[in-house]
DNA sequence: GATTGTGAATTGGTTCACAGCG
DNA sequence: CGCTGTGAACCAATTCACAATC
């Protein structure tokens, strides 16, 4: 049995690789047989030696002169992601953005069905997004052993965000992801990503600002 | 006249800024004057050394044997991501993101007004969502114009993102967050940020599937 | 005594450039 | 001949560790 992938990815590599996917996906659809690491570099938006590089941490699967085989790389990404099997997810918190997610069909597409909604609102509870019923925050643990939820993401209020990790974890999820303005602490084996709306406008502020200021002398 | 901010800053150091920005809120409500970097690094989840320099790319504000000022630090951050003047946002793409994206108040609050809303349905033209008039993609440059719109939100579909992108930049939008999960190509001088949400649970499914992955020979 | 500010060391990531191979 | 795979060179970011100084 050899593992299906053994060395290291560095972590900007695998950062990238859902993004050479979904070009290799397109290239599926129009019937694309082979792709060589600068045309996929060009969808990618990436450089070519970058593409050639990362996946190379995934074996040497490209042949000299010729290119990649789309469908057989498209397998092996899949393979690194751990996208052969199924991880379903619970969205804990459903407001505005919570139930936008809920419906957004974006995750269940590939390998990450939304199986669970968690609200602490007992106003909410009980009520049914996009066919799903809302549960109690206190079902997590019941939740996640009888649905097998893998994934948690928490669009809560900042307040809660810390608490609705603890019991996500507590409840047996593996990972999280947050949409939660606060920094939440995990432990170290939890996988946590974060994505903070706000804090990518203020990002974008500071290189507009740069970008547009007018140079105090124009020497 | 001093520049308000001379030196590069480097982009990791920019990305951590709203947090260090948000702590700093946060101790400001609470009363707290001073900070230690070992404070604000605990606050937001790194390590003091790294606190300690990137706030040394904003000046020298520290006081040693002290800390810093929490307001005059506040200050400073807000001034280095051009917070003192507010940027007014455009929505492209109202589905199911786009509408949660008009209705949340995260961005609103600081600096980020939403004073737009398009879509390229006619369908939707017209409606209100939370009291703004979604308006025809054809509008745009007049809405800029009108509207003082600095940044463009895309939460189209893929295939749309490119041409809404070009039409941003055309009307004169000066930076782009976008959630469409495609790459988008923009000149050199308009600020990108991008939002993939499918791509964050791939990510996390790579370091799950690691991490719980059983070790082929346990020696 | 506490805590900053920062050179120096280290680590991680990107890019170059070319040998290797189909 | 074309394109991959990868050492080597380069660059950016992080961490260390300690002198400066309130």
């Amino acid at each position: 049995m050899e593992p299906v992938s053994t060395r290291e990815i560095p972590d900007a590599t695998v950062a990238r690789l859902p993004v050479y996917r979904r070009a290799l996906v397109d290239m599926v659809a129009q019937g694309e047989a082979t792709v060589s690491s600068a045309r996929l570099a060009d969808l990618a938006g990436v450089n070519a030696a970058k593409v050639r590089k990362d996946l190379s941490y995934l074996g040497t699967y490209g042949v000299r002169g010729v290119g990649y085989d789309v469908e057989f790389l498209l397998r092996q990404i899949g393979a690194a992601l751990g996208l052969d099997t199924d991880a379903p997810v619970v969205i804990v918190g459903l407001g505005n953005l919570g139930q936008a997610l809920a419906r957004y069909g974006g995750f269940t597409t590939r390998g990450f069905p939304i199986r669970a909604l968690v609200d602490a609102d007992p106003a909410k509870v009980g009520t049914v997004i996009d066919g799903l019923e809302v549960s109690s925050i206190n079902d997590l643990p019941t939740l996640v052993e009888e649905r097998g939820l893998a994934v948690g993401i928490i669009s809560t209020p900042a307040a809660a965000a810390q608490p609705v990790a603890d019991a996500l974890i507590d409840a047996g999820v593996g990972s999280i992801l947050t949409f939660a303005p606060t920094v939440i602490q995990v432990p170290d084996h939890i996988p946590l990503r974060k994505v903070d709306l706000a804090s990518e406008l203020q990002i974008l502020g500071y290189y507009h600002q740069r970008g547009t200021v007018e140079d105090d002398r124009t020497a």
